[in-house]
DNA sequence: CATGAATGAGTTTTCATTCAT
DNA sequence: TATGAATGAAAACTCATTCAT
């Protein structure tokens, strides 16, 4: 996110470099508050504090609370929907799909577990602008035609695709939800069992 | 601004009630803007607004704004687990209870869905205090029971009882966003389809 | 409190009566708050509970709480002086007004303490209005008129006669302040100390 | 802290010492509108404008309107019980004891004649925490023994020691009282006069 | 007469944001 | 560039007073 410093020798890379140290701890810091007691109960002074940096300086890297919000929204989001596009099997049987997206919905939210949460929990809040909105619908639509392919191959039921789509993301949600509140482990055994489970929801 | 009234003499029917009447204004405008903005984002004042009384009044009803929120939240829990409990086909096949949670679900999420996303957005919330917590735990060791009972029969898959309810819940859930989010529509056959799905998901 | 019904066939005798016993119950239940919160930490339903009566009720006798207040403090006040003026040893030496004056405001910070505990205390509110501030000063006038008498006589110091108005007076508020504090006991024979000792403070 | 710049160039005093005159200014505006209008009777806004500061501010220095009365009487009542202590002739006669402390209260009600009536008028309040009032208890201890001495020497009359500070105490207090309502003026003789009162109106 | 539910102006307190250092 | 003290607008909540019953 951070362009490559132009200029090898630069004595200032340290300061660069810090800089981008900064906003990373602002961004995490937010995202366990904001997961923890939401947006409008987190106070901007509480990320400044967790994140060890002044209360001035997070409007140095966003210009409002908001700003924050949907940048970081937006980075995930992004991130997100990168990892489930990138080699997708787009000519591959929808089992195939599935398990992909599956597959890399889980290892994100194993590898940045606070982000998925974020992602989750914020998912509609008022305060997301157009463009944080915007990358879900782009997703979805994708969703649906490769779902529609599908159903004409009779792999999936004949159900409309944005009640396949919600079934099966419904169920990732709510397996997740379980292991965030320690009622479930997240072991590649619940993965996988949870994925049969998706497949079979939707098999024709 | 009043409607025709159709009976001239009925005169006194507000002012008796008048006391419920208000409580009743309070609850519904506080449930939409929660919903809407959040517990945090929402002002006491906006709630007296919308419900159209004063500021004052929401606090000879509710001690403070954490009560409302909580008392809202286990009321309407309180109604929604009485209505899945309601003629349990406890001693049935795992099929039919499957039937009649979902359509338990279904019925409230279409009479009340304000109410049903009040209690879905809020699920956690640190607002939410014990009694709030307690009244879910209880219907959930409800649904573990069942689920083993019919994993011994060989009716449902042998997974971990929490995963198969989480799949099944969230896939509802994720019906019902959809709902929400105007991308799909709560008929009868949407909710049939949704059910058949959750069915197979877990079906061994 | 209430004086006896001399009429035993009056129907009206109980309500007219009602009347004159809510309005004592506000004053007692008033004076009481007002000693224990202040003024301003004192609300008008509080008084209005603890005297049984209806909130609304007070405004049917006193147009606001600063008159109640004011009519309060009017009322003791005025019952105070008089009983100091009364019967007051205007021709004779210093030493007897001096006893007269020390046994008058005791014998009424004994019978009614919170009621000179509430003279006392509220001696300068900002709440208070002209009126009530005049009674004050009448009093206080007649005190220099007899002091400069007998200082006249060579009976007591050749002070400003404020100063030694104000030593006497300070002096019985200072003893029943450590009486409120429970540090010392209003017996006869605290009471007879403190007047010989206010006695040698003035006289020459 | 900086002594009185002669140089008409110094433009640093003023921000360096700003945080210390900031929560001075404050305490200067309590104190006087305490004073004026009583503790329920302040609003915080109220102490800021008078303080030249803005509302929030007094959250920084003041963790509430509570802790803020407590702070302010903790220090001055220290500073108080400070120089009456101070050089107190612990092993004179008791003439000459009633002299120090009447000279020690004397010269700081003149000295800061508000934080002294603040002193007085807020002693009892039910805002004042467990701290603020331990401090007048001790200070009363240590008069009890230096009276019983003095008895016991036959310098003072034998009545109980806890009137007799009463007297003196409350005999200070209301020359004071009188200089506040401009009836009587704090000049040396005054202050003199009151002394030779309350001393013969506890000797032997 | 008596009541107490209802109210909005006012209270204490918090917090997003700015700006002097 | 980074800071954090300062702030005022807005939040939650209280209360003197009214008025329909």
């Amino acid at each position: 996110m951070s362009p490559p410093p132009p200029n090898p020798t630069a004595r200032k890379a340290p300061p660069t470099l810090r800089g981008t140290d900064k906003r990373d701890a602002i961004v995490d810091a937010a995202i366990d508050l904001f997961v923890e007691r939401g947006f409008h109960g987190t106070a901007v002074p509480e990320v400044a504090d967790r994140a060890g940096v002044g209360a001035g300086t997070i409007y140095r890297y966003f210009t409002s609370k908001e700003s924050l919000v949907n940048e970081i929204y937006q980075q995930f989001k992004t991130e997100l929907t990168g990892r489930v596009m990138k080699g997708f099997p787009v000519d591959k049987p929808a089992r195939q799909m599935i398990h992909h997206m599956w597959t890399a919905l889980a290892e994100f939210a194993k590898e940045k577990p606070r982000a998925y949460a974020f992602l989750e929990l914020h998912h509609h809040g008022s305060y997301l602008d157009a463009q944080s909105n915007a990358i879900e619908s782009r997703i979805m639509d994708m969703g649906v035609r490769f779902l529609q392919a599908a159903q004409e191959r009779g792999e999936v039921k004949p159900y409309p695709p944005m009640l396949l789509i919600a079934i099966v993301h419904g169920a990732f949600i709510g397996m997740l939800r379980k292991c965030w509140e320690g009622l479930l482990e997240l072991t590649p055994e619940t993965i996988a069992a949870g994925e049969t489970c998706a497949w079979e929801a939707i098999r024709a």
